[in-house]
DNA sequence: GCCGTTTTCGGCCCGACTGTTTTCAGTCG
C-alpha cells in the first residue's frame, strides 16, 4: 500500500505542531508538501529508492522535508516530530477538528489546563473550567461542547457521492429565493474531487443579508451566520455559503471554485500583464501607482462571468474539473484544451449485475431500468466464482454459460442491444477465474480485481489485460475512498499494454470508488487507450451514478472519443470482437 | 521550509467572521 496518505498526516501533523509553536511560514510549506505527497500518483517508497532526490521531485518537497520522508519510511518515525510532540503532548490532530479550534487554541488549552485530547476537552468545558482561561469566555466553552460530538465521528473527508446530492438540494431551494440572481456549487465539490471537506455554495444577490437569513432558516444547525456568509452542518456535512454582488458573480465563482494552486498561476499570469486577480473581478493597475491599495483599485476589465475572466487574461474557458495547475493555463493560453466529455454523452453501460450474483433485480428488469434511462446498449456482467467472492456470490462456469442463454433470451423482447458477460476476478498471479473457453462464449469480459488489493499490481493487471478474451479491466486499483488505498500501479505501463492489446480501461462510477482517478486517466488518455465508465450498478437506481464517472473522466482530460461507450452498439461491438 | 524568465535571499494570499479584545488574534476557507 502507498503511504504517501501515511506520510502525509506526518507532515499535516508537523505543520500543526509549528504552528502551535507560533513558527512563522514552515506551517505553510509542510501543508503544501503534504497536500503534494498525498495527492502524488508515485509511491514515495518508489520515488524513496532514488533517495533525496528521487522524493524532491514532488512539488514543494525541498531537501529538509525530503529527507524527513525517508526517515519515516526508514525508521517509521521523524525525530524532530517526536520531539515537538513530547514539547506538546497533545492530540492535536482530534483537538483541532473541533470548529473554531486550531493549533494555538489548543496550546493556549493544554498550557492553561493541560489539556490532551477530546475526553480532557469535554470535561473542562462541562466543568466550566475553559471560561476561565484568560481569552476565552462562556460561548466559546458552549461551542466546543456544541461540536465536540461531530469532531469525534467526523475526521475524513465526505464521498462526493454523499455531499452532491445535499449540495443539489440546498442549491434547488437557493435559485427559488426571490433575491437570488444565480447560485452554484464552488470549491473541490465544483471541481468533482472524489473527496470533499465540506460543500461549498455561492449565491449572487444584492441583498446578500436577505439570502444568508433564509438560508440559514432551510435546515440544519448554523455554525455562524454574518452579512454575506453563513455556515450550517446539515446531515452531518458543513456547508458554507458565500453571497456575493451580481456584478461580482464570475470573479467570485472563479475564485472560489479554485484550486488554490490553480488560482496562483491565474494570478500570476495576470500580474505579468499589468493585471489584478481576486473574487471582486480583474482590475487593470497598469497606471495605478499602488495596486495593493484596495480590493478594486485601477479599471475594472472583467468579472460578470467567470468566462470573461479567463478571456480577458487571453485564456480559454477552463472547466472547473481541470482546475488543479496541471498543465490547463498553458494550454488554455495555447487553445489546446480538449473538449471534455459531456454527461449525457453516454450511450450505454458495460459493467452490470443481476440477482445471478449479488445485483437486486432480475436481467428483464434491468433492460427495463437501461431502457429508461435512455441507454442503447448494456453489458450483462455477473460476478464470476474466484477470489474475493465471499459467500457464494459468484456465478461458476457452467452458469455463467446458462445465463448467457438467459440473456440472449431477454434480448429478444427489447431494442436494446444486450451483451452478455461475466466480471471475472483478477488472480494474485494475473489470472482470469473463469474457464477460457466460457469466456470466448460472451460478448464482454471485465476482469477486476477484488482481493489482495495492496503492494504493486502492475504485473497482476498487465496480464489480465493481455488475456486475449478480456475486454475491460474494471476498478483497476480496487480502491475503496477512505479505506483502503488499493494497488499501486504504473500507470504508464498499463496503459501501454491497454492500447497493445485493445483492452479497455474502467473508470468504476461508484462514488465509493472513482477508480481510475482522474490523474490515473490523464495518464492513459495522453497514451491514447480506450476508456470505459461503467456504473457496476447493482440495482437500477444506481445507474444514475454514471455522471460521477464522467465527471472524474473530465478531470483526467478525457473527451468523448476516448471512452468506448460514447460510441454506438455497432462500435461496441466491433471493440468487443462480437 | 520552499522557491526563483525581474531574486540563491527575501519574500511567502487575504478577507470574513467570531469572540474576546478596548484595537485584535485566531480560525477558516
Amino acid at each position: 500500500m502507498s503511504r504517501n496518505a501515511a506520510v502525509a498526516d506526518r507532515l499535516d501533523e508537523m505543520a500543526d505542531r509549528l504552528e502551535a509553536t507560533d513558527v512563522a511560514y514552515k506551517p505553510r510549506a509542510y501543508r503544501q508538501a503534504a497536500d503534494n505527497i498525498r495527492g502524488h500518483t508515485v509511491a514515495v517508497e518508489t520515488l524513496a529508492e532514488d533517495g533525496v532526490d528521487g522524493v524532491k521531485q514532488i512539488d514543494r518537497v525541498g531537501d529538509a522535508i525530503a529527507q524527513k520522508v525517508i526517515e519515516y519510511l526508514d525508521t517509521g518515525r521523524i525525530e524532530e516530530l517526536e520531539e515537538l510532540r513530547e514539547e506538546l503532548p497533545v492530540d492535536i490532530e482530534a483537538i483541532t477538528r473541533v470548529a473554531g479550534i486550531g493549533p494555538k487554541t489548543a496550546a493556549d488549552l493544554y498550557e492553561a489546563l493541560g489539556i490532551e485530547d477530546l475526553d480532557d476537552l469535554e470535561a473542562a468545558a462541562e466543568a466550566g473550567e475553559i471560561q476561565t482561561v484568560k481569552g476565552f469566555g462562556a460561548t466559546t466553552e458552549q461551542n466546543i461542547l456544541d461540536g465536540i460530538d461531530f469532531a469525534r465521528e467526523s475526521h475524513q473527508r465526505e464521498l462526493l457521492g454523499d455531499a452532491r446530492p445535499l449540495a443539489d438540494r440546498l442549491l434547488g431551494s437557493l435559485r427559488e429565493f426571490d433575491v437570488v440572481d444565480a447560485a452554484d456549487t464552488a470549491g473541490s465539490l465544483r471541481r468533482w474531487r472524489p473527496t470533499v471537506g465540506d460543500v461549498d455554495l455561492l449565491a449572487a444577490s444584492d441583498d446578500s443579508e436577505t439570502v444568508v437569513e433564509q438560508f440559514t432558516d432551510l435546515d440544519g444547525e448554523i455554525i455562524e451566520a454574518g452579512t454575506s456568509k453563513a455556515s450550517l452542518r446539515v446531515d452531518g456535512l458543513r456547508v458554507d455559503l458565500r453571497v456575493v454582488a451580481t456584478e461580482e458573480w464570475g470573479s467570485a465563482l472563479q475564485y472560489f471554485t479554485g484550486s488554490r494552486d490553480h488560482n496562483i498561476v491565474v494570478r500570476n499570469r495576470a500580474l505579468d500583464t499589468g493585471l489584478k486577480v481576486n473574487e471582486y473581478g480583474i482590475f487593470d493597475v497598469a497606471d495605478v501607482d499602488d495596486p495593493d491599495a484596495g480590493q478594486c483599485v485601477g479599471s475594472r476589465v472583467a468579472g460578470e462571468t467567470e468566462r470573461s475572466m479567463y478571456e480577458s487574461l487571453g485564456l480559454d474557458h477552463v472547466p472547473p474539473e481541470l482546475r488543479e495547475d496541471h498543465g490547463e493555463i498553458d494550454a488554455a493560453a495555447a487553445g489546446d484544451l480538449p473538449t471534455l466529455i459531456e454527461e449525457g454523452e453516454l450511450r450505454g453501460d458495460l459493467h452490470l449485475h443481476t440477482d445471478a450474483s449479488d445485483g437486486q433485480n432480475s436481467v428483464a428488469e434491468l433492460i427495463a431500468a437501461a431502457e429508461a434511462f435512455g441507454y442503447e446498449y448494456l453489458a450483462v456482467t455477473d460476478h464470476a466464482t474466484g477470489s474475493g467472492m465471499v459467500g457464494g456470490v459468484g456465478v461458476d462456469d457452467d452458469d455463467l454459460l446458462a445465463l448467457a442463454e438467459t440473456v440472449r433470451d431477454a434480448a429478444r423482447d427489447t431494442d436494446l442491444r444486450v451483451f452478455t458477460g461475466v466480471e471475472a476476478n483478477i488472480g494474485e498471479d494475473g489470472s482470469v477465474s473463469v474457464d477460457d473457453d466460457v469466456l470466448a462464449e460472451l460478448d464482454c469480459v471485465v476482469a477486476s480485481p477484488h482481493a489482495a488489493l495492496d503492494g504493486d499490481g502492475t504485473e497482476r493487471l498487465v496480464a489480465a489485460v493481455e488475456h486475449p478474451e478480456v475486454n475491460v479491466l474494471g476498478h483497476p486499483t480496487g480502491r475503496l475512498l477512505n479505506r483502503r488505498s488499493g494497488l499501486d500501479i504504473d500507470m504508464e505501463r498499463l496503459a501501454e499494454t491497454a492500447v497493445a492489446n485493445d483492452t479497455a480501461l474502467e473508470i468504476n462510477a461508484n462514488p465509493s470508488r472513482l477508480d481510475l482517478r482522474g490523474d490515473y486517466v490523464k495518464q492513459a488518455v495522453e497514451i491514447g487507450a480506450t476508456l470505459a465508465i461503467d456504473t457496476d450498478a447493482h440495482q437500477p437506481s444506481s445507474l444514475d451514478l454514471a455522471r460521477f464517472g464522467v465527471h472524474t473522466a473530465r478531470r483526467g482530460w478525457a473527451e468523448a472519443d476516448d471512452v468506448l461507450n460514447t460510441r454506438d452498439a455497432d462500435g461496441v461491438a466491433d471493440f468487443l470482437d462480437v
